[in-house]
Order: structure tokens, then sequence, then C-alpha cells
DNA sequence: TAGATAAACTGGTAATACCACTTATCTCCT
DNA sequence: AGGAGATAAGTGGTATTACCAGTTTATCTA
């Protein structure tokens, strides 16, 4: 038989979480303390506790000795770190996997942000631009992150926040190869910088078109680099 | 002042995913019971259920009382669980937004599939849509769920494990719209199953491109059904 | 009033006891 | 000897108590 009974841990974990999401506990507040929720929810600290524990495990609250815990932003950063926690227990992907999926989003968003660009999208995009163009010559962790994000804020212009999720989930990912293919060859971070001014270009000018043409060919041949490398087949995480 | 220091339970957390990780602990194995753990890890059992509870609410582990605990193929089950569950925090996902993705996803894995299908993958497509086509004057929770496993079938034709992960992991949000699309419209569903039959045939017939377009076809005009019934905005979850 | 001190919080861990449920074992009856 | 039921052992679930270790707040002193 099967034993249909949730442990309280369980239920209240669930209630916690509904308070959560209902905005009764909103986020960046401080919850109350366990001896208050105690005696709220009428059980003992033990399972009072494990109900959080569950809670910081998905990185929703965030627990610290001696202070209140704080419910924490449940942003695309969880994501990512969950993400790659999950799939790396079920076989090691590869990049050329990782560089599938990119190529199938990122030439989507490409062309969404072509159509849905605001103003204020152009300028965000232009800011980040101007930040990697600054860190080309410096250290490859910032021209990675500075990458990264550039490629983000353009899911983001797609006006589809499905998007920048998506691909901050992956980024747990790509994050080792990126550093691969851009390791102490400056040479090709410019080129790369060259091919992001054009995808910014074809998204100024509203031309959907040329901006899933030029983010291909971006990928393509950021791809490509690595297969010249002999790194193709090396797991990304 | 920061506190660096990680609680124990939090570095048992660690310790015991790593073991998962290894396959220490395999996939489908029963761990340890809780008294064993206390002895081999050297602390109490409060301390061992919290890492055990955190482990329990990513889904990798599966505790009853009174049976040992086993270990949970981190499938993309619990993907398409979690999922939905974080994104909920953060704002309502719509109907559009899923579908931006999936067309986006699903016309690369039509794409691959068509390059890349082995004859077992005809015949499995061929299997799921012979079920498809015996559930169209049935009920409606099965003939979706088959209609899923359809797509999830080709995005796996296509050589990738990442592209049937991540339509798992989304369709924990079309579930319901998918309903809604279909419900009680056994014309519509006539309609979708014609789509699928051309999808194959161009995977079939290696031919990357129809099976692309046919794809991109088959999801739009799902989706216009859904503008025209009104029920574009709803949200999915 | 400013700084040091102390009290009152917060979460972290341990030990113990008991309950609820499952599984394995044993015993007894046929 | 074999099967069915009772029994015992093992599992997770919860509660209680106590204390430790940080943080914050209030208090007292210089």
């Amino acid at each position: 038989m099967a034993n249909g009974e949730k442990p309280a841990s369980m239920i209240l974990f669930e209630e916690m979480l509904d308070r959560i999401r209902t905005g009764q506990w909103p986020v960046g507040s401080r919850i109350p303390s366990e001896r208050v929720l105690m005696a709220e929810f009428g059980h003992s600290r033990v399972t009072i506790r494990e109900a959080l524990s569950m809670l910081r495990a998905l990185g929703i609250l965030s627990i610290s000795q001696g202070k209140a815990s704080v419910v924490q932003k449940m942003d695309a950063k969880l994501l990512g770190r969950l993400f790659p926690l999950m799939l790396s227990l079920e076989g090691e992907r590869t990049y050329q996997q990782i560089f599938e999926v990119r190529l199938s989003i990122e030439s989507r968003t490409a062309y969404l942000a072509a159509l849905n660009r605001t103003k204020q999208d152009i300028d965000e995009l232009e800011r980040v631009l101007a930040i990697l163009k600054s860190h080309l010559a410096q250290n490859i962790e910032q021209s990675l992150e500075s990458d990264l994000r550039f490629h983000i804020r353009i899911a983001k212009a797609s006006g589809n926040p499905l998007f920048p999720l998506l691909l901050e989930a992956l980024s747990g990912f790509v994050a080792y190869v990126q550093f691969l293919s851009c390791k102490g060859d400056q040479v090709r971070r410019e080129r790369a910088l060259h091919f992001h001014e054009s995808i910014v270009q074809a998204i100024r000018d509203q031309d959907p078109e040329r901006a899933r043409v030029e983010m291909e060919s971006h990928l393509r041949t950021s791809a490509d680099r690595m297969l010249k490398s002999g790194l193709l087949k090396k797991n990304s995480q």
C-alpha cells in the first residue's frame, strides 16, 4: 500500500513556499524566527528547521547564523546553479550539445530583439558593448562575464523573460568552454567584438533577419574555433 | 563581517550530493539509514536529517516512512517540476512566452532529427504516432500526454539529450494550455495529427528543411488557435 | 554623547525518547 | 513440511530539552 501521508515537514515546506509565492513573505523580507514559527505552525523546531532547510536547498531562503532568514529573489542565477547541478547527474554534457541549444535559442532572441527592442534596450546594449570593449585587453574572467551579460541582454530585449532565464541557466556550462575559446587570444576576442557590434547594429536598425544571421554567424564561428582547437568533445562541466 | 562558515548540514548535503554524483550512491540504490549515517559522518540525527531534507527538496532522494531512502534518477520530470516552481516566483508566464521558446527549440529539433535520425527513431515515432491516433477519440488527458511524448521523441531523435530535457522542463507549463487548445474539439486534434504525420514523413525522408517548416507550421497553427480562442493571455500555470 | 558592555535575540547542534510504518523473522497450527 | 499469523527488528517522523555560536539591540558607563 502506498503511503499517501505527507510528513509535516513537507507540508510546512509547501505552505511556506506558498507564503512566499503569495507575497505574504515578500522577497527581501525577513521571515519570523524559528521559535515564532514553532508556535505559529504548531510543530517542533526540528520539523520547522527541516522545512526551512528545503527552502534553503532551493536557494529561496538565505539563512545564516545569528541573523534572521530572508526571502531571496528567485532570479535566474539560482536556475543557473541548479540546472547544471541536475544535469550533471545524468551523463556529461559536451560543448557540441550546449552550442546547438544556444544556437536555437539565440538566433531567435536576436530576431525578436530586433523586432521588439526599445530605445532603452539599445542604450543598455551600447553600454554593455562599451564595457566589453574596455575589458578586451584586461583579465579573461571579466571579459567572459561581460560577454555572457551581452548575450543575456539581447535575450532580455526579445521581450520574453523566459529567454534570458534559459541562457543564464545554460551559462553554468558555457563558462568553461568560452574560457577555452578566448584564452589568451586577443585576436579572437576582437573578432567576436566585431560580431557583437554587427548584431547590435541590426537590432538598432530593427532588421530581424540580419540580426538572426549575424548571431548565427557569431556562434558558428566560435564553435568552429573550438573544433580547430580540438576541444569540441571536451566536457563542459 | 560575512560569516564564511557553512553549517554542517550544508556540508553534509554537498557531500551526499557528491556521493550520488560519483556513483558511490548509485541511482536506484538504497542509502544507509539515518542511524548509520550518524555514525559515519559523526553528526547528530537532526543534522543528518536536515541534509537529507535538502536532497529530498531537490527530488534527488525519495524518502518515505518505514522504508529505506532511495536515490532517484535525476531525469527531466524533476526539472519539469522545479522549473515552473521557480519561475512562478518571478511573475507569471503567458502562453505566448512558452510558445516562442517551443518554436525556437522545436524547429531545431525537427531539423536535427531529420539529419540524425536512426531507423530506430523512425520506428519509435511511428509507434507514438499510432498511439496518438488511437487516443484521438478517447479521453483528453491521455491524448495530451501522447502529444507531449511525440514532441519529446522528436527532440530525442535530434541526438542531443539537452533538447528533450528542455522540452520536458517546459511541459510543466504547456500542459494546461494544450488542454485548452484541444479541449473537446476533435477536428483540431485531427488537424494536429495530420501535421504530426507530415513531420515524421520529413524526418523519415531526411529532409531537415521540410521538417523544420512543418514543425513551425504545426506550432504556429496551434498558437493561432489559441489567439482566436482569446486565451492567449491566459497564464499557463 | 560616544563607546564599551551586557543582555536578548538569531540560527546550529546534540542527545533522548517515542511514534508510525515497513520489513524480516519466528512461531505455531494445519 | 508448508503456510498464515504474530512478533521483533529496523526504518523514517516528531517532540523535548539543552546548550553553543554568532548578531543585534539595549543598557550602562566614562
